[in-house]
DNA sequence: GCACCTCGAGTTCC
DNA sequence: CTCGAGGTGC
């Protein structure tokens, strides 16, 4: 074969290759509808830039190639626009769009005239300049009159055409769009940044502007920007565009631009509203950012009469949605002391609308984020509503910053019981060392104690555990059964007298007495309870529902479980060391005894105890013991052999160290054992150990619980809400035929019970496969078996 | 040791 | 509801 052959066949392949590669992104961009696998794209890709590579010649700048970026360019020139880039006018109420439209109409003499409709991106506007169909200069919007030239970063777009497709395009085009980054490519671009430890972008609109501002083009191919383009600027004087502006997205279309799916005509004001609020409702479910809608009045001619006041148009106009951002001060840092006495600071704000609803108050989460946003009193900062509902503090403006603002600083003593504030090892959260002398921590004690799915004492709020709380009549959850009517009334008349207020006891007697009569018969209603509900009352560290759940179905007894020692606990499923010894920590403090001893003896009732089940036991013997009590060096392999030479814990310990090389174990690992036991509180421990295996010996364990409900096995999430019964009802409904109850959707999961407005987790089944049942399903099924 | 699955804990506003 | 971190299985 001849050179001049290769050199034919070479760039025959490489037109084909451009063909294809350029199709796909069409297809994938401006149709949504992709043909090609990203690996099969990858491929084609790199055999054009072996090709072009081997054939310089065959090299050119609108081939596929030149979007993964070329070198720095040094700066940006100036461009002019022919035709200036538009600023729109902005509307925030329905009064705003109605003047707008009444202008049109008695300009016009036009009853309800027709607009284009579309969203407005959070973007970066451009201008896009075609010759004879080639793309060969790109803009950014500047100040509408000027911009920069960024030709070489909007190559690496890949929904921006480098050739027009079809035909009968004018010589000359400059078509104006959106650059903007997709939130899904947003946020996986961020966790690859997070993971490799890289920038992060602020936000997908920052995102759009900075790629775009690369000086670098391969930084901007590395940027997953998109592309949607909204109007005409300049066209070759010989060609007429079509009538309307509809019809002109219509067209641009064909041409191989991407346009919005979500555009539209309607006509008159109510329409205009009518797709607002359509575009508001699924704002949330968009793969992009939308800060509004845009209106234009579609006809040209219209348009055309019109005409501008200034430099806006009167024949457009943005219909903005209220700020999900807003800028206001930060008035102070607080620290709130949670149940277990994390400090968390949280901003108390200038009250501003954000979204919605007025915020006053934003979570900080804790030191490292106050220090990662360099938060100080003062400050401006933008807050934010995201995706969810919770308010956050997004950032500082710097420039707003008085000189001597200090840095702040997490205090040393808790605010509220003066206790000192210390940070875990190597952890993020600050804790009130105060404990339970912490009036902070008794409070959400006992509210915590006191809640719904802890002992149900209804109508015991925030408010009354406050009075209750700082006027002495309750310090401990074991207060509230000795609590009277008498004491809830004068509890009553010294807070009112403390506030100033005055009692309208005096008139309304009995309302009062009705009020305190009902909060004792809760209290008294909630002294029926179960194991698992009291153990999730006491507000253990680490132990939540589900936790109290197993210690009740595997132990069964109160009274053993109080007494056991930590290694125990470490034979339950799911609990670990760390719950195992939060556990133990709770049971050997003498004042928790204390207060489990008042409940007892003032009448709470935790139901029958049973037996530890045989499961349990069957693998709770000396040696799994011995591993779970993390002694050094001492395997499952030297435990065994241990529990095999001494039988019984009391007489290992007591045994001299060449013992235990008798029983086996090497002569470094016995001197470990015999310094471990050494220690007086692991030889208290072992001796505990020992003597809560003797009584569970003497224990007949339970018969393993029968199983055979229909969903044995099964593990269940519930999302949204369900309208014939509570979410609660139907977890325990699900339990009693067998299922797992769970929180978080994962490849594990059984089905999705998705009620109405289910959000997330609903996606996460339907990307993951998992069955999703609708409420009738699940009426349905409960009907059938239960 | 790593990846995945769960659970616990904390949080705002009406 | 989300984040962080504990627990477990590979």
């Amino acid at each position: 074969m001849t050179p001049k052959n290769t050199a034919t066949l070479a760039a025959q392949r490489a037109a084909e290759l451009r063909a294809q590669l350029e199709d796909a992104n069409y297809r994938y961009y401006v149709l949504d509808d992709p043909t090609l696998a990203d690996a099969d794209y990858d491929r084609l890709l790199r055999e054009l830039e072996a090709l072009e590579a081997a054939h310089p010649e065959l090299a050119s700048a609108d081939s596929p190639t030149q979007r993964v970026g070329s070198s720095p360019s040094g700066q940006f020139a100036q461009v002019r626009h022919a035709v200036p880039m538009l600023s729109l006018g902005n509307a925030f109420s329905d009064e705003e769009v109605a003047d707008f439209v009444r202008r049109i109409e008695e300009r016009l003499d036009r009853a309800s005239p027709e607009f284009s409709v579309e969203p407005k991106l959070d973007g970066l506007a451009i201008s896009l300049r075609y010759e004879n169909g080639a793309f060969v200069q790109g803009a950014t919007r500047g100040d509408g009159a000027t911009g920069e030239d960024v030709t070489a970063n909007l190559r690496t777009v890949k929904a921006i055409p480098m050739k027009l497709r079809g035909e009968g395009w004018p010589a000359l085009l400059e078509v104006r769009g959106e650059v903007y980054m997709p939130l899904a490519a947003f946020k996986a671009y961020n966790e690859k940044a997070i993971a490799q430890g890289g920038k992060v972008l602020a936000n997908p609109r920052n995102g759009a502007a900075g790629s775009l501002r690369q000086l670098d083009p391969r930084i901007t191919a590395q940027r997953p920007l998109a592309f949607y383009a909204y109007a005409v600027g300049v066209v070759a004087d010989d060609y007429a565009l079509p009538a309307s502006h509809s019809a002109t997205l219509k067209q641009l279309r064909e041409w191989g631009f991407p346009v919005s799916g979500e555009s539209g005509v309607v006509a008159g004001a109510e329409g205009l509203l009518g797709y607002y609020r359509q575009m508001g409702d699924k704002r949330d479910a968009l793969p992009f950012d939308i800060d509004g809608v845009v209106y234009k009045l579609d006809d040209y001619a219209g348009q055309r009469e019109m005409g501008f006041v200034s430099r806006a148009p009167r024949w457009a106009i943005a219909h903005k949605f209220p700020a999900q951002e807003q800028s206001t001060v930060l008035e102070g840092i607080d620290i709130q002391i949670g149940r277990t006495g994390a400090a968390t600071p949280v901003a108390r704000l200038k009250p501003v609308q954000v979204a919605g609803v007025v915020v006053t108050n934003a979570t900080l989460h804790n030191a490292d984020q106050i220090a990662r946003l360099d938060v100080r009193v003062g400050d401006t900062v933008i807050v934010r509503r995201a995706g969810d509902v919770i308010p956050e503090v997004a950032r500082v403006v710097p420039e707003y910053r008085a000189p001597d603002a200090p840095e702040w600083r997490m205090p040393e003593h808790c605010p509220v019981c003066g206790s000192e504030i210390l940070r875990e090892e190597d952890g993020v959260v600050w804790r009130c060392s105060g404990g339970l002398t912490c009036a902070a921590q008794r409070k959400q004690a006992v509210g915590h104690f006191a809640s719904r799915r802890a002992m149900d004492i209804e109508g015991l709020g925030e408010r009354y555990i406050e009075d209750l709380s700082d006027l002495g009549y309750v310090q401990s959850v074991a207060d509230l059964y000795k609590l009277e009517l008498d004491d809830l009334l004068a509890m009553k008349r010294r807070a009112d007298e403390r506030d100033g207020t005055t009692p309208e006891t005096v008139k309304a007697g009995k309302v009062a007495t009705k009020w305190a009569e009902n909060l004792i018969e809760a209290i008294d209603h909630s002294r029926n309870t179960t194991l698992e509900r009291f153990l999730f009352a006491l507000g253990i560290q680490h132990v939540g529902e589900s936790t109290a759940k197993a210690l009740a179905v595997w132990l069964g007894d109160l009274d053993l479980i109080r007494t056991l020692p930590w290694p125990v606990f470490k034979r339950l499923p799911d609990v670990g060391g760390e719950v195992a010894r939060a556990l133990g920590h709770f049971f050997d403090q003498r004042g928790n005894q204390q207060v489990i001893d008042d409940l007892l003896a003032r009448g709470v009732r935790v139901g029958d105890a049973h037996p530890p089940s045989a499961k349990l036991r069957e693998g709770l013997n000396l040696a799994t013991l011995l591993v779970d009590m993390e002694i050094p060096k001492v395997t499952k392999i030297r435990a065994d052999q241990l529990a095999a030479a001494f039988g019984d814990a009391q007489k290992l310990l007591d045994a001299p160290e060449h013992a235990y090389v008798t029983a086996g174990l090497p002569a470094e690992s016995a001197q470990t054992l015999a310094a471990w036991l050494s220690v007086d509180e692991h030889a208290q421990l072992l001796t505990r150990v020992g003597e809560a295996l003797q009584r569970l010996d003497a224990l007949t364990p339970a018969a393993v619980v029968a199983a055979g409900g229909p969903l044995d096995g099964q593990t269940a999430v519930l999302t949204g809400g369900l309208d014939a019964m509570s979410r609660d009802e139907a977890k325990l409904r699900l339990e009693k035929l067998g299922a797992k109850v769970s929180g978080s959707v994962s490849k594990k999961t059984s089905f999705v019970v998705a009620g109405s407005d289910a959000g997330s987790k609903l996606a996460k089944a339907q990307e993951l496969g998992v069955d999703v049942w609708d409420e009738a399903k699940l009426l349905a099924f409960l009907a059938e078996h239960e």
